[in-house]
DNA sequence: ACGAATCAATTACTTTTATTCATGAGACGA
DNA sequence: TCGTCTCATGAATAAAAGTAATTGATTCGT
């Protein structure tokens, strides 16, 4: 019988990143000795290793591969409640955990969140745009507290609420023969190549809603992380790619580049935020979805 | 600066569960004065009030709220990675927590599970049947570890599988005018009582893929909680049910009851299991699936 | 409205646990 | 082969967690 603390977690996780047992004991401010007692305890009371000891060194065993996992899981959350209670002591909201699926949302968000920020003062916006099972998984594993994201999922436990329409264009460069169509299909980029962000194809609405029910692929695929290069690379004649009308129009004062429609109807978009239904009762969750929305009206009346 | 540590979460925990902290004491074998000590140790490092103290009784503030919600969802995710830890010490293997998010899906999981138990009898399952944030949730939650479905979601983090198709009918009574008919439109059902499991109606297939389409509503609407008991309201006539073919004719040996085809094509429907990409490398957890599909592929050859 | 019962808080004390210090044994590289 | 790095160990100590006994307040039953 054999009850895992809190110390135990940080301890396998402190060897898997630094190495050893000493480098460990070092960044969790005891001795070697501290933490060696502490590990042979734990690991007598489960009747099983941790780490084979080979030579002077450390490498986890299946038990301990487990152990890591469940540390990186936990502890972070524990990290953040800890964050949290602070928070709630010194008269603080708390932080706004915001994580986006979608790479040009970024210019949407920093519009939203100017405005909240001046609004919450006493609540801080951190933005994270990687995780391990993706935005939805992040949202139930509670790494964030709101997501960002063109596709929502409507199901149990979560809520998501659309915050801005926008048209996806396809961008030319100046020279591009397709600049000044009234739009164009599927077929007409089976010889052009095509510039994306680094995602799965699945995940791109050009593949999705355009090219894949055709049948047709581009000519090249390149990929490109962030969207000022990819607008001098469309600029500069090296292919073509998907982006948002909006993002678009106002970046075409830096870069000669032009929309043109996909397909005959346009392709309409939507972005939404999606959040915990357990966390309704949050107001400055709240607040941050009524200030997209108030954005989304502002728009309208355009 | 505070740490929390887990028997912290304990007390908040047991304190919510048993009203006391004297009861909570009782519960996890320490003195009611320990408690006292621990919590108020920890309020002063945290610099706020866990529980308001009113009369001789404890009530949670938001911050006890909070760290409530908190232990809730990471207590049982520690006990649980004890359990495993202690399984991989027995040379167990450990177990298949199982969900379901489908009512008659239960008497197919056991055709299941009976050869899987005994092909891996060093693995114990278990099968859950309510979620606080639905099966997808449970499964990112690591509540479970295997979510039995109607409807997948194809989205990072998680895989689904299909492991069983069948068809959904109307079950009808002995004396019902529709017995024996080729098929049954929607308008048909608009004098009937309809019979289902206790869900939310956009769940319900027989809502979203046919009445809901064609803005028919049946005349009653009645809730059930178990297939048997089902059965035999429809068998006395009290009103249909829409269930899978194979589990009417099942029990028609049981019950005077009889399928009728939904809609001229029939309604095909699909099971399938659905797990973590993480734990894709877990030897049983495949094994499940394989068993499943194996069962599958045995039916086609019917 | 009174007395018994129940509850949390506190103090002083005890026990248990965690941590350190000093040291040893084995592995590794120069 | 020596110096240095690793983790492990035992005894000593510091720190933490726990208990017992008591108090004061509140609640409940009669």
């Amino acid at each position: 019988m054999a009850t895992l603390e809190r110390i135990h977690l940080e301890i396998v996780r402190a060897v898997a990143q630094h190495g050893s047992l000493t480098a460990a004991a070092e960044r969790l401010h005891l001795t070697q000795s501290a933490l060696s007692h502490t590990v042979r305890k734990l690991e007598d009371q489960l009747g099983l290793a941790i780490w084979y000891r080979e030579g002077r060194s450390l490498r986890p065993t299946q038990a301990g591969e487990y152990l890591l996992t469940v540390s990186n899981r936990l502890l972070p959350q524990l990290i953040h409640a800890e964050d949290r209670l602070q928070q709630f002591a010194q008269g603080e909201r708390g932080n706004l955990r915001i994580g986006m699926e979608c790479h040009p949302c970024y210019q949407w968000l920093l519009k939203i969140v100017s405005p909240y920020l001046a609004e919450w003062p006493d609540v801080d916006v951190d933005v994270k745009q990687k995780f391990q099972f993706g935005g939805i998984g992040a949202l139930f594993g509670y790494e964030i507290d709101m997501l960002v994201t063109p596709d929502p999922l409507y199901k149990t436990g979560l809520t998501f609420v659309p915050v801005f329409d926008y048209e996806q264009v396809l961008v030319v460069g100046p020279q591009h023969p397709l600049r000044g169509t009234k739009y164009v299909l599927p077929k007409q980029l089976s010889d052009e190549t095509l510039i994306t962000y680094p995602v799965a194809i699945e995940r791109l609405d050009i593949y999705n809603l355009f090219l894949t029910p055709e049948s047709i692929a581009p000519k090249r695929h390149k990929i490109i992380e962030t969207t000022d290069i990819m607008l001098q690379m469309v600029a500069s004649g090296r292919g073509v790619a998907a982006l948002p009308r909006w993002l678009v129009e106002e970046q075409s004062i830096r870069f000669d580049v032009a929309p043109v429609k996909l397909g005959p109807r346009g392709m309409a978009k939507q972005i939404f935020l999606g959040f915990r239904e357990a966390d309704v009762g949050i107001d400055y969750l709240r607040a941050f979805v009524d200030q997209a929305r108030t954005h989304r009206d502002n728009l309208r009346y355009l």
